[in-house]
RNA sequence: CGGGAUGUGGCUCAGUUUGGUAGAGCGCUGCGUUCGGGACGCAGAGGCCGCAGGUUCAAAUCCUGUCAUCCCGACCA
């Protein structure tokens, strides 16, 4: 492709609307423009890179028994009400009516229409186990469209779906899958950990999110830095921590005037966070409920949200818990609550001499006594973990760190064969339900993900495995025509070997070559200058190494050729610049 | 969905307070000089100032409404 062919508009000014690092390097670098909140169009190097990895997906999904297929993105609600999602799936399901008024949702994930196809076309055990899987654009009302790729309102999704007999027949597709994803990212250069995570709305209970390391994630995860335990923070589960034993006082009321903070009643009273309870009313579903943690912890909704069995979990307003408590966040205490259920932390049983809001304005209680004061419901493991604190399976410290979640696999159970009817029929004659599993990877979030992971200032920096072009030659100057008849003949030679190379023939000063170089990230550059009139040597450089060699074209091309094989097709571990930085 | 902010040429922004016939830099077109890390000169093209009402002799500027975009929070396979 020689650059003046190729629409790549780049830019010299980061555009406004970009936050982070991989939103602004795809526009910059002309991969993506936006069309409206959340959408975007991939332009021609976007476009590759997508395809790149979408092709890397295939081959490992296809390899691990995948069938690809193809669904429909508009799908019809009755489907929906079927497995009972039309009417819990929210807002966030782009949904629309033909010219019959009849109703239709743009899928945000195919369990129905999969399952569907299913029941409808498997009947007996000797067609199982299945794999389907698509590579689909897939719609999300988001709430907050951010990050450009990374949290869009359409976006490219593999979705591969595993009908299995049984639980063991599950196991095994799950386990396939979880090797073909650590294939996948390890194929696409990225530095990623497969972490416990929950479940969520789709169901099951067995899941595994694969994090790409990054700073700006959205997610954080614990790990641990002597076994391989790995979790989201959702989930990661809190050892509770003894407190100091003492001998317990009498309950006493204490003026706390204008101090509704933690932080502040801390200081007021001279005593830590950890003698603090800290009490959260949640509107769950038609329930008022309690929470209460360490001051010195944080609640994690989704633990609470488990533990009472709720649906809906949200945060309750001040003014219900006025109407509760007669007194407002900031001097609320479980002491004295009638008829509501409190629901407490480990970490709050072992508690003496506790202080806690009077749910009176401007006093707070000290010395309380948990289970003699006040009446906990149920115990249980209700707060967030946090670096530095015992794994839960060998007890070394965890670590933490942020992570972008770019795959997930499921086991759903029978959660939506159950509901759609998707049986089979065994050796014996009878009928089963299907055993399923789901498994989803972010296409065009692994575009982003990868580029939030590699790169520096001056630009992208692409694995090669997902380069939209392997190689640019920048001629120093396009009217020398020996330096352009040398580029051009590298140019073929690297073509006729099937290296995916880009000809910068623009008559542009070669400082604006470099910088678009850089900026759009090609692996390798090579540069065809005064060293060649002088010494017949090119000269060559590795985006994401400092230092140039020279070459004869011959050698350029031997050596080019070589690095594309290894990396991409041969030993694809050494793909990922952070962890192999030399060539 | 709450809070905040912003909409002016392709991009980044000034002009709005104090109403008076629309600007800069980059990019784009042509010519010339340059040519190893985003050159320079000259000459150009390109904008009903988000949209709709209103106030006024006069609105990018003031008022009302509306739409869009971004940020924070809540929420989220």
């Amino acid at each position: 492709m020689y650059f003046s062919n190729l629409l790549a508009p780049t830019l010299r000014e980061i555009p406004a609307e970009a936050e982070v690092v991989s939103h602004q390097l795809l526009l910059r670098a002309g991969f993506i423009r936006k069309s409206s909140s959340g959408i975007y169009t991939y332009l021609p190097l976007g476009m590759r890179v997508i395809q790149k990895i979408e092709a890397i997906v295939r081959e490992e999904m296809n390899k691990a028994g995948g069938q690809e297929i193809l669904m429909p993105i508009v799908q019809a609600a009755e489907l929906w009400r079927e497995s009972g999602r039309w009417d819990v799936y929210g807002k966030e399901l782009f949904r629309l009516r033909d010219r019959h008024d009849r109703e239709f949702c743009l899928g945000p994930t195919h369990e129905e229409v999969v399952t569907d196809i299913a029941r409808t076309n498997v009947y007996s055990y000797r067609q199982l186990p299945l794999m389907l899987y698509q590579i689909q654009n897939k719609y999300r009302d988001e709430r907050r469209p951010r990050f450009g790729l990374m949290r869009g309102r359409e976006f490219i999704m593999k979705d591969l779906y595993s009908f299995d007999r049984d639980e063991a027949g599950l196991d095994v597709s799950y386990q396939k899958m979880y090797e073909a994803y650590t294939t996948v990212f390890k194929r696409c250069g990225l530095d990623f950990r497969p972490v416990e995570a929950d479940s969520g709305a789709i169901g099951g209970n067995v899941t595994h999110e694969f994090m790409v390391i990054a700073e700006s994630g959205e997610a954080e995860i614990v790990y641990c830095s002597s076994c391989d335990y790995a979790a989201n923070v959702e989930i990661a589960p809190g050892l509770p921590t003894e407190n100091p034993p003492e001998s317990p006082q009498e309950m006493a009321k204490v003026a706390t005037p204008d101090q509704t903070t933690i932080a502040q009643v801390t200081e007021f009273l001279k005593l830590p966070p950890q003698k603090f309870i800290k009490t959260l009313f949640y509107q769950a579903d038609d329930e008022l409920i309690v929470a209460l943690v360490r001051g010195d912890r944080n609640l994690n909704e989704i633990k609470l949200q488990k533990l009472h069995r709720a649906l809906n979990l949200e945060l309750a307003s001040a003014e219900k818990v006025k109407e509760l408590t007669g007194s407002q966040p900031g001097y609320v205490g479980p002491v004295g609550l009638k008829k509501v259920k409190i629901y407490a932390d480990e970490e709050i049983r072992t508690m003496v001499n506790a202080v806690c809001g009077a749910n009176e304005e401007g006093y707070h209680l000290i010395n309380v006594q948990p289970e003699k004061d006040f009446q906990v419901f149920a115990y249980g493991d209700l707060r967030f973990i946090e670096a530095g604190e015992p794994c839960p399976r060998c007890r070394a410290a965890l670590q933490s760190a942020r992570g972008i979640e770019v795959g997930q696999v499921f086991k759903l159970g029978t959660k939506y064969s159950q509901a759609l009817e998707a049986k089979y029929v065994d050796e014996n004659g009878k009928e089963n339900l299907m055993v399923m599993g789901c498994y989803g990877i972010g296409v065009s979030r692994t575009m982003a993900a990868a580029v939030e992971q590699n790169h520096d200032e001056h630009g992208i920096i692409w694995p090669l495995s997902i380069a939209p072009y392997h190689v640019v030659i920048v001629p120093v100057a396009v009217e020398d025509e020996v330096l352009w008849e040398e580029s051009v003949k590298i140019y073929q030679e690297l073509q006729k070997r099937k290296i995916e190379v880009v000809l910068d023939d623009r008559d542009e000063r070669p400082g604006v070559k470099f910088k678009d170089a850089d900026l759009i990230g090609y692996p390798i550059r090579v540069t065809v200058g005064k060293k060649f009139k002088e010494e017949g040597k090119v000269e060559l450089k590795l985006r994401h190494e400092k230092d140039i060699r020279f070459l004869d074209d011959a050698e350029l091309c031997n050596f080019v050729e070589q690095l594309v094989t290894t990396r991409c097709e041969g030993d694809w571990r050494h793909v990922c610049y952070r962890h192999y930085s030399s060539v």
